[in-house]
RNA sequence: GCCGGAGUAGCUCAGUGGCCAGAGCAGCCGACUUGUAAUCGGCAGGUCAGGGGUUCGACUCCCCUCUCCGGCUCCA
């Protein structure tokens, strides 16, 4: 018997059946067996081992190819769990899959481990793969699985509820076993321990059992994984450059905002500097939104409980909200709020009005509280009370379509005229529990994608992940490292118009309900502040900088000094006329990632030049002074804001 | 909320079951009058997160609370 195994270049080979992955890799060459991992059967992932006996397409995985280290990561996942169990023989495990960049295994500890312990597994891990040990697979029955994994009762778990990713299937449980150590595994796996090189145990947390709330708590050990320790460490090293853009540090560094023990979780206390870079950022959107159709609101930060009751929170979102206010005297309830909305429908209210109205669009930075879980409160990234740059527009079914598209270009344009150009949108389609028709969920998703589609931003579905109440877009940002930051959300919404009962005049004179879209495209100005200061690591563009200039003067060239600053009036400009060292200014300049620097002495007021450093360009010596001011105006300049941009 | 780790001067960090807890930077005072990346000297600065306990004695050991860090869960 033969078979034709057709190759990814179309070439078709023959060999005698069955054949494996290892004997076509040799086939073809010596350095292809080297670098195989595993082989790809018609879109399935196997073994090289695998027996292959029918015509069938068949390409060859290597240590180059992504996907390998999918596996490569996932063998080291088998591997710490085979040291663990080997250093602590009575440890249940879990499951052990590969993740971005690393690896995890879930485990049971008797009593738990400490971060130390890691080096040691590590260590053992390092034995494990010295020794060189061929992963192999075989098929047993659920009873047998039973037997073996007698005393690990959370693969037993496992067995009974047939999760065919973990290997198990109806009647037959896949297992990979090498050396002494077998577990439940769909697989494939590198050919043998051996190929695991290049790998490091970063950290140890808690994780809960197949990730349920309820369920007993394991301990999470994470690794990651490389074919080359040149790829180890390009990792290691990107972890210490995100280390150092860290917002947090950043924000201490810089002097833009502080928490404190008495103030409580979650809240931010913002000092000068912070809070000129806020009011840059909030302002710039602010103008953007005038310039583009949207009205002003303002609205406080608590409510009567009837409003919350009207907008459904107290019965969807009471987890989340701090608890009530009361005024026992005059028997009245108030909420901190957590959401803009029902404020933006009241002022709606306010009015009647008439489809030439349409669309209506509220845009405010509100304030909002959310008692969040102690647990997930993050520096900025994630708060108890923050700022959405928020709006509610009220259009009627039909200009869904346009409104979404402008808004989704306006979205694209703002966070571009921050430096944040690479966007990529997640689109949340509809839920199993929601509400409204399906024609008006169908038409309003469309309008979402169709947008998503003509505007050319890549976006990913996430099917029945959208609210209760309408299908959603957001949008991510990558910074300059990769990272992916979620910031604007883009939501219809059927449900709070009914809620609220509001209504505008058709052209039929008729009443007839409006359609809502919330949406903030920072999402918050205090996380967005972050994701800034995170993307530029603290290097912020001129226009946001809170000092925007250092002016450092060298002897006593006071009156010069004033001249330069008078012309710079519109700027934030600091002067540092202390007598000390230029050195000393200029590191204290640097530190404080100002900019621009502009340094004078009496040579230069005397022939009206002045020195100028200008971050990440040349600096500059005896540069005519309108020729320097007209330069540092341009470096300074904020981006202009144009929907075609 | 859960698991694990941590909290020492404004900041970054040393340190020990036992005389008055240290350094650098920042601050203050003085000298230096400075041209491209930290000038020198002095002074001051701490209820060792807070509270309780064990002990002859606690910053150190134990318990509780607060805050932070890494995760899990959550994230309209």
């Amino acid at each position: 018997m033969h078979v034709d195994i057709t190759l990814p270049d179309g070439s078709v080979r023959n060999y005698e059946s069955p054949v494996t992955g290892y004997q076509i890799a040799e086939s073809i060459g010596p350095r292809l067996l080297k670098d195989a991992i595993c082989v790809e059967i018609d879109n399935k992932f196997q073994d090289l081992s695998f027996e292959i006996s029918e015509n069938i397409n068949v390409r060859i995985v290597t240590t180059k190819d992504l996907d390998a280290l999918h596996i490569l990561r996932h063998s080291s996942a088998h591997i710490l769990a085979q040291a663990v169990l080997n250093l602590y023989p009575n440890a249940q495990f879990g499951v052990g899959p590969s993740i971005e960049n690393g690896f995890y295994y879930d485990f049971l500890f008797e009593t738990p481990i400490k971060e130390n312990e890691l080096e040691n597994i590590e260590k053992e891990m390092k034995r494990i793969t010295k020794s060189a040990q061929k992963f192999v697979r075989s098929e047993i029955t659920k009873k047998e699985a039973v037997k073996i994994f007698k005393n690990q009762n959370l693969k037993l778990e496992l067995i009974e509820s047939a999760e065919s990713d973990e290997g198990v299937g109806e009647e037959i449980v896949s297992t990979y076993t090498n050396d002494e150590f077998i577990d439940l595994c769909m697989g494939p796996h590198v050919p043998s321990t051996s190929v695991l090189k290049h790998f490091k145990l970063t950290k140890v947390s808690g994780a809960y059992w197949r990730g349920n709330e309820s369920n007993v708590q394991l301990q999470r050990i994470y690794g990651t994984s490389w074919f080359t320790k040149e790829d180890l460490d390009q990792y290691l090293i990107q972890q210490e450059e995100a280390e150092k853009r860290d917002h947090r540090k950043l924000g201490n560094e810089l002097d833009l905002f502080t928490s404190s023990e008495e103030l409580g979780s979650g809240n931010f206390l913002w000092k000068p500097k912070g809070a000129v870079l806020r009011d840059v950022i909030e302002s710039y959107s602010k103008k953007a939104h005038l310039q583009n159709g949207y009205s002003l609101v303002n609205t406080p930060h608590i409510g009567k409980s009837i409003l919350w009751e009207t907008s459904g929170h107290l019965d969807h979102y009471s987890e989340n909200m701090y608890p009530p206010i009361n005024h026992e005297e005059n028997n009245e309830t108030y909420y901190l709020k957590p959401m803009n909305c029902p404020f933006h429908i009241l002022v709606y209210k306010n009015d009647l009005h008439s489809y030439k109205e349409l669309p209506l669009r509220y845009f405010e930075f509100g304030s909002v509280y959310r008692y969040e879980k102690t647990g997930v409160l993050h520096g900025l990234l994630r708060l108890r009370g923050f700022t959405q740059d928020d709006a509610h527009i009220f259009c009627s079914t039909d200009q869904i379509n346009d409104e979404v598209k402008t808004l989704l270009s306006f979205s694209v344009n703002l966070l571009g005229s921050y430096g944040l150009t690479e966007i990529e949108a997640d689109l949340s389609t509809k839920p199993k529990k929601y509400i409204g028709s399906d024609k008006d969920w169908d038409n309003a998703t469309n309008s979402l994608k169709q947008s998503l589609t003509e505007l050319e931003v890549p976006f990913q579905t996430a099917e029945g992940e959208g609210a209760f109440y309408g299908p959603k877009i957001d949008l991510h940002a990558k910074d300059a490292i990769g990272r992916r930051w979620q910031l604007s959300t883009i939501q219809i919404d059927f449900a709070q118009p009914d809620n609220f009962d509001i209504e505008y005049v058709n052209s039929e004179n008729k009443k007839s309900r409006p359609v809502m879209i919330h949406r903030a495209l920072l999402g918050s100005v205090e996380r967005f502040t972050a994701v800034l200061l995170e993307h530029y690591a603290g290097n912020l563009p001129g226009w946001l900088s809170p000092i925007q200039i250092d002016v450092l003067t060298i002897g006593n060239v006071n009156e010069y000094a004033q001249t330069i600053i008078d012309d710079l009036k519109s700027y934030r400009v600091n002067l540092d006329d202390r007598n000390i060292r230029l050195g000393e200014k200029l590191h204290n300049s640097e530190k404080s990632k100002t900019p621009i620097q502009i340094i004078i002495g009496e040579k230069d007021a005397s022939s009206n030049t002045m020195a100028v450093n200008i971050f990440g360009k040349e600096n500059m010596k005896d540069v005519d002074y309108k020729r320097a001011i007209n330069s540092i105006k341009k470096s300074l300049k904020e981006p202009e804001f144009s929907l075609d941009g």
